[in-house]
Formats: structure tokens, C-alpha cells, sequence
DNA sequence: CAGGATCCGCCGCGATACTG
DNA sequence: CAGTATCGCGGCGGATCCTG
């Protein structure tokens, strides 16, 4: 009983499924690992708990999540990541600086992260911003981040979410005071530099 | 004024843009180019007016889109292509036979052929889909598929848009007794075999 | 307290009629 | 041909209320 575009077309059939409001940044979110209502409802501010259940019941129903403990991304809706990344390169280009009350987080930014990898670095990392543990696995192909630590890692850094992105984030790269690296000091430059600061 | 998502990621902010209903198809007919509001309103079954006219106001603002006689996508509206293919490619992946009273023309199949294109021909060729033109340019790198004719083309094709699609889409590529093809047996093989007939 | 469900008010959207 | 005006409904936002 959905309204639906009815066209014979891929674009309007994705839609159809994803194009509601709140939807695909529900999948974003659950890029990075399984994820509980609550913590969904924590990171996504403004949504409402009656619209957030609804959501992942369409979801559900759709076949894009699964429940379990938590909910977690089937591959259909992990398929969805090359859709999420297009559209948040073109966002991206027309992005200014944060504005104030606008919501941040590290984990927006290792979404960003994910789709900003230059490849070819190989390095198992694990990253601490604001106690909350990323595992960062870079292969030749793609990098893996998501949620959750990493035993014995090449590198691992630990910080304040804020000094951690201006380091993934300048070009530069300094190391700021407050960020402890861990690991080769040949391992910390290869994790820095396999991502693009900037993605346009 | 509007409702936003106000998240620092790009995502959001496409979302915020562009996440809205029709705004997304509205920029997929115009990537076969310029459009007039009274075309635009017919291929875009169950659009209202109001809808319509508000869209592409919000569109044009956003430096979307801009009007001069027609309506025409802007570089930055162009720059939405990618998105709408990985959306594109996503639905498709989970579309069936259409179903009855589904829309379907030629121009929704010519931009999904824009998506396809395995590269590497080179060829100027014209579709006359129900008396509709459309001029395709394949160069090494990409294809350009849009909307009018084609001087003097290496290739040209004229027929009803259903057995052009058919032509396109199926694995086969047998004539069908209804289209008419003109130049060089060589280049109309080119020209048929220059898409994926899926691409999932 | 996590994980929702319920109620209400508003505005984005759909349908139709009308206008320059 | 290219929109504007009006109206009603349903999707969405805000707050509160269950239930293990």
C-alpha cells in the first residue's frame, strides 16, 4: 500500500525502496557495523523514535537490514554503499565549513574515510576517538572500517575525535598534542596518507 | 527555511538538496538534455503542476538547474550523474518484468544505455524511437546519449521505442522485423554490442 | 533503561480547478 | 503552454506513554 513512482526504471525503483526521508542515513550509519535502536537514535539526532522503528520495519521488510542483536546491513543493503558514496562526493563539493549546532561526529567522518581511500596500502589499524574503538583494515583493493577494536594492530592512535580528524583532514598531517600514536613511525605515515583529505 | 538534516556530511547535505520526491527524477530526464515544463510533465507520470513548478524553482535556486527556453541541467546538476547511475544500478538489481500499467519509454531505457556503456567504440549514431530522435556519441571514454538528431551518423536506427528496447536489451541482438537500419552492417553491430544488455 | 508504541499537530504532497 | 490557487490527506516531527 506504498506510493510508489511506477516506472519501468532503476533510478525510481531505488527510490521506491530508499528514497524516504531518514532511510539512507540509517544505512549509512550501519556501514560501520552492527548497530542497536539506540545507538541509531543517538546518531541520528532529529529523528523521531516512532519513525526510526518504522524505518528499520521497512527495512526489514525490504530485505536491506536484518535483526539479530542488533540490526545489521544484509548485502543488498550494503550493496547500496557505492549509491551512498556518489551522492556524498557531490554533497561534499558543496560543503562549507561546520556550522554551528550542526551535528559531528568520528564516525561521519570514517564513513568519508571509506570512500576517500587511495588503495594500495596494506596496515591494520586501530583508531580511538573519544574511547570509542575503529578498526581500519586497508588492503590493495579497499579499506574495511567500521566499529569495533582490532587485535594487535600496526598502528593505533587515541584522542579526542576532534584532533583525530583535523589529522585524517589537513594536509599536513601533524600530529596533534593530544593524539598518542602507537606503532612503526613508517606505519602511522601509511595510514595518514592512504586516504585523500578531500574528495571533489 | 527548509527542513534539514544538519549533519557536517555530505551525504546529508545531498539530501538535504536533492532527497526530496521527484527531485532526482526530474535531473534524470534532463540528462538526455533540455526540457521544456510541459515535457517534463509528461514524462514524469503522477507529478503534479504545483509539484512541478516548485521543484524546479528549488532546483533552479540550488543552481541545479538554470532556464533559459527550456530547462537544462547546470554542471553542477550534471555532476549528479554518478549518484544516479549507482542509485540506478542498485534498483535495477531488483526490478522485475515491468509490471502492467508500470510507465515505460525509450528515454528511460537511453539513460540506463548511458550507464552500460562498456567503452572502448567509436561512433555517431542516430534512434528514431516512435518518431523521437536521439543522437549517440561514443567516444573511447564514455557515451553521450541525449535527445535529438544526429548529421549524417555512421549508423541509424528508426523504429517503435518497444522493439528498439528489445533490440538494445536482448542478449541476442536479432533485428526485429519493425526497425529499419541503416549504414554499415559493421557499425550497427558496434553500435548494439557497445552496451550491457544487464548491469547487475 | 533499552526498545519501542501511541497520540497529536503540521506541512509536504497529491488532486483538481483555474489563469495569463 | 506554463504555470498559480485551493483544498484535503498522509507522512513526518514532537512529546508522552507503555512494557519487558
Amino acid at each position: 500500500m506504498k506510493r510508489s513512482y511506477d516506472q519501468f526504471c532503476g533510478l525510481a525503483k531505488a527510490l521506491d525502496v530508499v528514497g524516504e526521508r531518514w532511510t539512507l542515513l540509517i544505512v549509512r550509519n550501519l556501514l560501520l557495523g552492527p548497530q542497536r535502536y539506540s545507538d541509531l537514535l543517538r546518531d541520528l539526532p532529529g529523528i523521531t523514535t516512532n519513525l526510526l522503528a518504522q524505518r528499520l520495519q521497512e527495512m526489514e521488510a525490504q530485505g536491506i537490514i536484518e535483526k539479530s542483536d542488533a540490526y545489521r546491513l544484509t548485502p543488498l543493503g550494503l550493496a547500496l554503499e557505492p549509491a551512498i558514496h556518489a551522492l556524498g562526493r557531490w554533497g561534499f563539493r558543496r560543503m562549507r565549513a561546520p556550522a554551528r549546532g550542526e551535528y559531528r561526529s568520528f564516525a561521519l567522518l570514517a564513513v568519508a574515510l571509506r570512500r576517500r581511500y587511495r588503495r594500495n596500502a596494506t596496515l591494520r589499524a586501530e583508531v580511538v576517538a573519544d574511547g570509542v574503538p575503529y578498526r581500519f583494515t586497508l588492503t590493495k583493493a579497499r579499506a574495511e572500517i567500521g566499529r569495533g577494536d582490532m587485535p594487535s594492530p600496526d598502528v593505533k592512535l587515541t584522542g579526542p575525535g576532534k584532533s583525530l580528524a583535523r589529522l585524517f583532514l589537513d594536509e599536513k598531517r601533524q600530529m596533534p598534542a593530544d593524539v598518542i600514536a602507537e606503532g612503526k613511525a613508517s606505519a602511522v605515515r601509511a595510514l595518514l596518507s592512504a586516504f585523500a583529505a578531500s574528495d571533489d
